[in-house]
RNA sequence: GGGGUGUUAGUUAAGCUGGUUAUAACGCCGGCCUGUCACGCCGGAGGCCACGGGUUCGAGUCCCGUACACCCCGCCA
């Protein structure tokens, strides 16, 4: 069998072979994808990473190959020699190398296979947790292969555009100091400094900003990042970035790298000519539209902001809505509570929801810690019926809620009130649900990929610098404590923190956010003053972020950047419905492998030598019994 | 930390208001077959119904708990 390699190299790939190579002889390896035994003639598809071909053993074959054609199982990996000839009237429209086949002159079996605990085919019907025992070999799946092919050749263009833009791609540690704030770190112990740890970068953040101050002038990076939160469908403990520092720069010229990055991708992955450059929103008026701060701006279904028309109606006369209004003033006339809000969103006539339906949609947001589901149904005359608020409600509030809504004869309102994140986490989320389950989105992935109308992106620029931390009672970063803040803002930092706006930036994509960054301060004086709104003194900023301040003050340069999540571009330039399809070997939920059985135990001695002690319970020996065996 | 969905041959599923031998398809094993491409035909093996308790004369089915997987909130850009 060795002799088969040694002797016989590849001519093609299982997906080359067409009608003009008829006469030739090839020589093939792969694995059986399927096998169809006649007896008498054997044909065998052969797969590899770029397709499959049929290969056939017939009467006339060497009486040994025959023998060992019959052998043959799926996914055992073979080397075959033969002659491609035309299959006549046979032809096979649904494969690429459907005109040709290979008659067989010589068979090697490499390797058998045991039987495989689930079929390698296109579509996966697998249950997860299956696929991700056997990943090696849900990975031969012809899907997953040209989704990883697709990310491979995402990496070359990145690489190509942003060298051809004069970015130097330069390394930066994994292994760095842990700094407080953001997302939590994975630590690990270090054995040559007893009880001392690093952790694992959660970005190159600080490192890029002084390589600016080094003066590389131009950074990137497609780099893996490690952030110790609970995962999501779109989020996994390491993903890559496609990381980016300039020098010199205003925000624009971040975008228009970006985006011409972006238009680049987009052009030589699916052929799609995306228009740059991209919209842009506000952040308060995507807060207020949408309820979040990365909109799906491919239909509509706005949210309604009704705040302001409950207050001036002194709370409508529903009985639920008065006690968001604070005391009267001096005139009688009361305000809203802060933090408090109203908003509504208005679903169709044509939707006509059933009762049912509309309990569902109540389900739905209680599961988000909404209390409820308040909602109307608007006839001809403007009433309201199916709703616990028409009875009570005051005629001109209707009116007033009606017009705002643009509501008509036949709309649904829901209706979400209470503090101002809650409402908002609800009704972003019910937006996109009535969008998915009206059929205005698909419910994953862009609606046609070749399609430049399936594609909308947007910048959503100058957030707030500082956000309250209701828990400390005290403000803190957004961001990073280093987003430079708009120079009209920097007034207010002492007087009004939450008005200052700043130079951050997200880039969002069909409601996905796949990139955010700012244009740094490097301005040591209101670098102080920003540190200063945050309750943090010279001496803690000195101690926590030292070595950057300091950096700083060696004629740092202006200069910003951005980060694109790669993980979340590969999902969306190939269709996938979770991030898990994009990444090769990719966590579960709880952030276990379930191939490799990571994390694990160690032992005592391996501890030991780390100085550290576990305080964790240990599984009792009959838990440990009934855990299944790998 | 909280809410939701799920777990039945190797795989995907069916199994109703509890009823005695738990079905099917694909895969696997054996046999037959020269034009298939979801090949076909005949035969066969394969199950602690995730695990642990409970209710009951009787539990795959009802109840409670645990584990694991997935989705969401919190958390995280």
């Amino acid at each position: 069998m060795p002799e088969f390699i040694k002797e016989l190299k590849r001519t093609h790939s299982c997906g080359a072979l067409t009608a003009k190579d008829v006469g030739a002889e090839v020589i093939l390896f792969g694995w059986v994808a399927n096998r169809r035994d006649h007896g008498g003639a054997v044909f065998i598809d052969l797969r590899d990473r770029e397709g499959l071909t049929q290969v056939v053993f017939e009467a006339d074959t060497d009486a040994a190959v025959q023998a060992t054609a019959h052998e043959l199982r799926l996914e055992y990996c073979v080397g075959v020699r033969g002659k491609v000839v035309s299959r006549g009237g046979n032809k096979n429209p649904k494969l690429a190398t459907g005109e040709i086949e290979v008659h067989a002159i010589q068979l090697s079996i490499f390797n058998k296979s045991e039987p495989v605990p689930f079929p390698i085919e296109d579509k996966v019907d697998t249950a997860e947790e299956k696929r991700l025992n056997h990943r090696y070999l849900d990975l031969r799946r012809a899907p997953l292969q040209k989704s990883l092919m697709r990310r491979s050749k995402m990496n070359l263009i990145t690489r190509e555009t942003m060298g051809s833009m004069g970015f130097l791609e330069l390394e930066t540690p994994f292994l760095v100091k842990y700094t407080p704030g953001g997302a939590r770190n994975f630590l690990v112990p270090s054995r040559l400094s007893p009880g001392k740890f690093y952790a694992l970068a959660e970005s190159p953040q600080l490192f890029k900003q002084l390589f600016m101050v080094a003066g590389f002038d131009r950074y990137f990076q497609i780099v893996k990042c490690f952030r110790d939160e609970d995962l999501r469908l779109d989020r996994q403990p390491e993903f890559t970035q496609i990381d980016i520092e300039m020098s010199f720069v205003t925000q624009d010229d971040i975008f228009a790298a970006v985006e011409k990055l972006i238009v680049k991708l987009w052009k030589e992955i699916l052929g799609v000519d995306i228009p740059a450059p991209f919209p842009r929103m506000r952040f308060e008026d995507s807060m207020r539209d949408y309820g979040n701060d990365k909109p799906d701006l491919r239909f509509g279904m706005k949210h309604v902001e009704l705040t302001g028309i409950v207050a001036d109606h002194a709370g409508c006369g529903v009985p639920l809505w008065e006690p968001l209004l604070g005391e009267a003033d001096a005139s009688g006339k009361k305000k809203m509570k802060p933090g408090q809000i109203v908003k509504a969103i208005k679903v169709p006539a044509s939707a006509n929801f059933s009762r049912t339906e509309t309990d569902k949609l109540e389900e739905f947001v209680k599961g988000m810690g909404s209390k409820g589901l308040a909602r109307a149904k608007v006839d001809e005359a403007g009433n309201w019926t199916q709703s616990p608020l028409a009875k009570t409600i005051t005629p001109d509030a209707r009116a007033a809620i009606n017009a705002a809504c643009g509501a008509g004869a036949g709309d649904l309102l829901l209706f979400q009130f209470g503090k101002e994140s809650q409402v908002h986490t609800v009704m972003a989320n019910l937006r996109l649900h009535l969008g998915k389950k009206l059929g205005l989105i698909p419910e994953y992935g862009p609606r046609d990929p070749t399609d430049p109308n399936s594609w909308n992106f947007l910048w959503v620029v100058d957030p707030p610098l500082f956000e309250y931390d209701d828990e400390a009672h005290r403000w803190a970063a957004a961001h990073h404590a280093f987003t430079r803040p708009h120079d009209e803002s920097v007034q207010f930092l002492e007087t009004d923190p939450g008005k200052v706006l700043c130079h951050r930036y997200d880039c969002v994509l069909n409601g996905v956010e796949i990139g955010g960054g700012s244009i740094r301060l490097h301005d040591p004086v209101v670098q102080a003053r920003v540190f200063a709104a945050m309750g943090i003194g010279a001496e803690e900023a000195e101690q926590k972020f030292g070595f950057l301040l300091q950096a700083l003050r060696y004629g740092a340069p202006p200069h910003g950047g951005i980060a694109l999540g790669m993980d979340r571009l590969a999902m969306l330039l190939t269709g996938a419905e979770s991030l898990r399809e994009v990444i090769p070997f990719p966590k579960t939920q709880k952030g276990t492998d379930l191939m490799t059985d990571a994390p694990n135990e160690v032992t005592e001695a391996q501890l030991m030598e780390l100085f550290i002690k576990s305080t964790a319970k240990k599984a009792e020996p009959a838990d440990a019994a009934a855990q299944p065996k790998a």
